[in-house]
DNA sequence: TGTTTAGATGAAGAAAGCTTCAGGTTAGGA
DNA sequence: TCCTAACCTGAAGCTTTCTTCATCTAAACA
């Protein structure tokens, strides 16, 4: 282990021929192929690199270190799923919040359940505290873009906007978190988004009864 | 770094006399104590053993590796948990379900609130493969209670009760999560608790009134 | 075709932290 | 008081994995 106190975390060469533009994919995809293989704790530069049909040496080409890597395969990751979520906001302005609500949380668990090992096993490596601030700069995006949505709804709300946006999205990821950490998501997939559905559509009724 | 392949992670020693049972009791203290100052990442065990002050063969007396270590600070912390959790479920027994469900959600924003940082700290550690076996247990652990809590419920609730109590506990996981993870936990404790009761609160309802 | 730049290689260096163990100390009973 | 068992100590060994770099190959370009 010689990790260096500070390591910058940019890439450090930006592949401009195809040959290279090949080797970066190759080892991302790799990545995560070992994260779901091996998990993340067994997971070593040497076996990306051998995984991905190259050298550790091409490999730090790209990556300065194991951390920007990870990361890097994270940011992939986190950047589906909010351009999907924020795709659903747009399609939904306008509607009454009841169904906004029931849209959010449908969209949501569908984009994590495309792929539920992959979700977890970059799940687990955003514990790791540089993936965190990653996905809260992600999750600080889609609740943006939530109040957003919210701001366009037909219906009174008092309710403060950003609080609401933060309930519905903190209560939807609870239950995509259980469905991703239950042994068999797929089977519980159904009847837990019937579920959530109920609880998002309930909110939502109390926060416009609210302001009668 | 020279983990064993497999190493038990049973105690080593039980400790007889008073004098192990205080080594014992500060190695966990410094455990925690050094994951919130220093982060899991940075944690070693000769810094524990240190921090506990004792020696490092001291504390590998009683833990066989660094794993069992954090292992057991986070059992302790998830046994306090529960058993705060399981006061509640008890206490409630016979109530109209909305008030469960506010009882169930108020009891467990306060406990985790008590001490956010520390609960922030340990559910770091919980991540690591193993640690998540004991919050699982732990979490199963009270779902039955909460099960068992739900069937006093005077109303007629023709939902499952296992799933019931699983969505109101991952509801109201999520949101104490995003409490522990925000900047300011204390700050928006009452705001949040007050939504999460009405979220709660609204899913009761519609448990109730899908029976009629 | 010769030159330059991008890309690839992988053995070896280095650091770091976990864990052991041989030997010393303390407590409690006979 | 002496003996035994419990307890403590911490330097040193061991492993592991990250990361580098001197060297080689392939592509682009003139």
């Amino acid at each position: 282990m010689a990790q260096r106190t500070a390591t910058r975390s940019e890439p450090r060469k930006t592949p401009v021929q195809a040959r290279s533009t090949a080797s970066v994919g190759a080892i991302l995809e790799a990545t995560v192929q070992l994260l779901l293989r091996v998990g993340k704790e067994k997971l070593t530069t040497t076996l990306v690199a051998k995984r991905a049909g190259v050298s550790v040496g091409t490999l730090y080409q790209y990556f300065p270190n194991k951390s920007a890597l990870l990361q890097a395969a994270l940011r992939l990751h986190v950047k589906e799923i909010v351009a999907e979520v924020d795709k659903v906001c747009v399609a939904q302005r306008g509607q009454p919040v009841e169904q906004m609500a029931e849209a959010l949380a449908v969209a949501f668990l569908a984009v994590k359940m495309r792929d539920p090992r992959k979700s977890r096993a970059l799940y687990a490596v955003s514990s790791d505290v540089d993936g965190m601030k990653i996905t809260a700069a992600a999750e600080a995006r889609v609740k943006q873009e939530i109040v957003g949505l919210l701001e366009s709804a037909p219906e009174l709300l008092t309710t403060d906007l950003v609080l609401m946006a933060t309930v519905l999205q903190s209560t939807i990821a609870g239950v995509k978190r259980q469905l991703l950490e239950s042994d068999m998501p797929e089977a519980q997939f159904e009847v837990m988004q019937r579920e959530l559905v109920l609880v998002v559509r309930g909110y939502a009724q109390a926060c416009v009864a609210q302001s009668r």
